[in-house]
DNA sequence: AACTATTTATAAGA
DNA sequence: TTCTTATAAATAGTT
């Protein structure tokens, strides 16, 4: 903004954008403290470097406390009604997680660290159900997963046994190779699909 | 910055202060937005209005993800600062936070960053696991908060029954103000505490 | 919401 | 980094 006009791209020159970045930073900083002060504002301002270092700014309180404000106020936010369809598994597991965000969103707000502030009944009650229905959500999950290792445990049973059944066709023709077919027959599952099942 | 220089305090007059932050806020905004397309930092500017309204800016992902990063970046190294008194529901609370911090994490590692990978049986059982924790703690919260608020209402009644025995025995003293009494046997509980009760 | 006179921020140079 | 200074940007007061 002086001795010409920037171009609103990234600066190439690291050693200029190094000190471009100082000297901005400390611009910004500034303008959202008159900002809060001007008119009564709350302002959080958080900046990583390209590197990773982090500049933060409140104007009122710490981050913590600000963080756990805008979550308030935006995290009740969230209504969701399932229609309660057949959903694909994928479809599935996307509801999960949107849920479980919102649970996790709920679980920071309230107990983020830092803030000492106690709960209230109501936010307790608010939390249990949160947790009731990441739990329900969870459960459905889990059995939409086993029904699925059923099924395709029931397609590998099924296909071994018109396997071993042609294999018997095929002895009945040929007397010869009789113990060939004990050996297929006595495949066992495949280990990792068993132990999935199996820890449940 | 034109037209006159302006004092660094609040401004009184509510129209020219709601003027004043709409032009600042752009202007914040904007050099927010600048400082991390030049610099290639990442930012993320949280502003209240003084009613409370919400303004926000990220620069790179949603806020989400900004906050979890300045969670990250300030290692959770925040949230031990409380004189821990000797309460026992303070300590109570304690360790649900404790126990709900690792729920958080635990999701955060599931759900974080971004990442689309499927989650496996071994993951929805973990989360299963500190979920029924979660709710376990939680509702042995709630069952602590309201044995207090039980107590304290037995301390009320036992207060306002040995006042009015007091009071019982001032009459016998004194036949002529037997009015006086029922005047304060009929003092209800405070409305905010019964409403807390029974909303449970 | 537009218009400017000024103040402020800052790019480049040292 | 810090200072200087010419200039670009932001904006206070006004319309």
């Amino acid at each position: 903004m002086a001795r010409g006009k920037v171009q609103m791209k990234r600066i190439e020159n690291p050693v200029h954008r190094q000190v471009t970045f100082c000297k901005r930073r400390a611009g910004l900083l500034k303008k959202a403290k008159e900002l809060s002060v001007l008119c009564d504002a709350e302002i959080g301002l958080v900046i990583f470097s390209a590197h990773g270092k982090l500049f933060e700014l409140t104007t009122k309180g710490t981050m913590q406390e600000l963080i756990e404000r805008y979550l308030k106020s935006t995290g009740g936010a969230q209504p969701d009604q399932d229609t309660e369809q057949p959903l694909a598994p994928e479809e599935e597991i996307n509801m999960l997680k949107q849920e479980i965000e919102m649970l996790r969103r709920g679980l920071s707000y309230m107990f983020g660290g830092g803030s000492t502030a106690t709960m209230t009944l109501d936010d307790l009650l608010v939390l249990e159900k949160h947790l009731e229905i990441g739990i329900y959500n969870v459960r459905s999950a889990k059995m939409e997963f086993l029904f699925q290792e059923i099924q395709l445990l029931k397609n590998k049973e099924g296909i071994l046994k018109t396997a071993n059944k042609n294999l018997q066709d095929q002895i009945e023709e040929n007397v010869g190779f009789a113990n060939s077919a004990s050996m297929i027959t006595n495949i066992p599952y495949p280990l990792t699909i068993q132990s999935e099942i199996f820890q449940f």
